[in-house]
DNA sequence: TTATTATATTAAAACGTTTTGATAATATTT
DNA sequence: AAATATTATCAAAACGTTTTAATATAATAA
């Protein structure tokens, strides 16, 4: 049989409700029965039930986590990351995270459970998820954090990796490193975090009253793949500007770049620079090692449930957006 | 105001424990009055509430998941795969997995909150999982399942793929090709899985009464990557005995030998064929593509959680392994 | 000193289910 | 027809907490 909360009522010579008022740390406790309670809980090893605790107080203590079956099990663990920071930093705030998946378009089906039957107190959504599904949500009166992504209506909070400024720090890099003719490689410009970084690049370019040559930048690709990336440098060679650096609007196409660089016998860094973004784990092994942009993902996990406790807690709703700072790593290919 | 079982009961006349019953199924109704009120549930779009019930039935419908930090943010999503198949079976049995991660070793300090708080149903654990965190959890009275490892010592059940015949077919698919002189290159043969492989290989050749050659077995490498896969082809190559096949006990050691045959010349699969293992998402994009064994990983999460809750609702302990089969899956590399 | 306020403690209700044991209604056996 | 067994239904207890409102005690103000 279990130890509750009466067993260490009884021992302290006390009754529940206090031992009740000292586990949720409320005030209206003499110090002294305070320290007799307390010690009796480690005495007898007593951890509140988890379960009644969430009956009577009408919160669970439980946070949803929703992403995309696409976007969890990407080769490229950067969703997967970002969970276990929030994972860790749940942890702390003694809350427990229900991860479930989606799929791309949003029936009635599937519904997540946890929603159904009540069972959290929050729920972030990371990544492009379906409209349809964060229309659902909304009904519900519960506090809801998104990640990496920024849903086109409503408003909410959103916590995002600071892509601006990523970009403005890798073009001030190359710039600083004497490149003046600097080309971006975007993809896919609908993209929002790529469109984010074609307004970094195009910010540090202007600090430095650097002039824009739009023929420097190829945005037209479907994708921002490592096969965009080799696309586009091509084109970009095809178009005979002269350039002297590349930046590549995240690493998958930085790898494409390099590849297209490689086969033309062209050496990096010392004719073209290139610089990526996102520091993906093998950004260290290609060869040159790639100079990135780094942002910390179990952060942005952190952050998310730092935020959702905090509405949980306070019972208000947060909007705008969090960014989470990044980092220019310098590697060989700079 | 959320609606609950005494809507339900009032709205058909009936009382709590009735929709109860028909709630978890149990017999002694009607099946008018069940049909009652399963249109009532219907109507009112009733969900129970997940932690009363869990309250009143002393079972919390959560099952914990716990692998190594390390095997989870791997950038083949192996486990991430298999966490997801778990996922959704678990939801078909209407329970929630809780997943945390632990570090390689295991220190008190993170004993996974779900057991203190007595907040799961059963374990499972993936991957290698440090052996003070099995003897802990042991001390619990819970039901536990492993998946891809088998713990040194105790009486537990696992979940694994069918290694001994993967790599049985895949041999067998070598010799009706016409090979007889079959590499083995495994990387390091201390990894379970390799040993099976391996007993796989031997098995097979011995099923068609080819003779083994221990020198066609290179075995002697630390780790199990594309680099112990390249190293391992240069050795056999420096062991000088001809060989026409090459079967590579994990598709990273296969991409391995694959980057030495290229280097050396040699067209695969017309000089010389190769298989490997796992089927990870990049074998359908290496030049030739790479004949593999595949295993539906999902499959093995699924398993996992039909055992347990086996486990939990029949209170029986289940013991030896459960083999998810295994597929070869031809390409052009054979 | 008495009246008022603040503080510490508690009993009881509430949370939404499941489970138990009782009762009423029906079917089966004697 | 009476006695027994079976079935359908239900009221009430239980699960382990938090919360509310009441009470007793101590501190302060009049």
């Amino acid at each position: 049989m279990s130890v509750t909360i009466k067993d260490v009522a009884k021992k302290v010579g006390v009754s529940v409700s206090t031992v009740s008022l000292v586990l949720n740390k409320k005030r209206g406790v003499t110090e002294e029965t305070k320290k007799k309670i307390l010690r009796a809980i480690e005495e007898l090893n007593y951890h509140p039930h988890r379960i009644a605790r969430g009956l009577a107080s009408k919160k669970n203590g439980n946070i949803g986590f929703i992403l995309t079956n696409y976007h969890f099990s990407r080769a490229e663990p950067f969703y997967t990351k970002i969970f276990l920071g929030s994972e860790f930093e749940a942890r702390q705030h003694n809350y427990y995270i229900l991860l479930t998946t989606v799929e791309n378009k949003f029936t009635k089906n599937d519904i997540p459970r946890f929603l159904l039957e009540k069972n959290v107190d929050g729920v972030i959504l990371a990544g492009k998820v379906p409209a349809g599904l964060i229309e659902y949500i909304s009904n519900y009166d519960l506090p809801v954090v998104f990640i990496d992504y920024i849903p086109p209506k409503g408003k909410y909070i959103a916590v995002l990796m600071d892509n601006v400024d990523g970009a403005n720090q890798a073009i001030s890099h190359l710039i600083e490193k004497g490149h003046r003719q600097i080309s971006f490689v975007g993809g896919d410009i609908n993209h929002p975090s790529i469109a984010a970084r074609l307004e970094g690049y195009k910010q540090a370019l202007q600090h430095e009253n650097i002039a824009l040559n739009p023929d420097l930048i190829v945005t037209f690709s479907p994708d921002t793949t490592d096969v965009d990336g080799y696309n586009s440098t091509c084109e970009l060679f095809k178009r005979k500007i002269p350039f002297t650096a590349i930046f590549a609007a995240n690493d998958a196409m930085a790898f494409g770049c390099l590849k297209c660089l490689k086969e033309r016998k062209i050496k990096v860094p010392e004719q073209i620079a290139l610089v990526g973004f996102d520091d993906v784990d093998i950004a260290v092994q290609t060869e040159p090692r790639l100079t990135t942009i780094k942002v910390d993902k179990e952060d942005i996990g952190a952050m998310a449930i730092k935020t959702i406790v905090e509405m949980i807690n306070t019972n208000r709703k947060i909007q705008g957006q969090i960014l989470v700072p990044v980092q220019l790593i310098v590697r060989e290919s700079t």
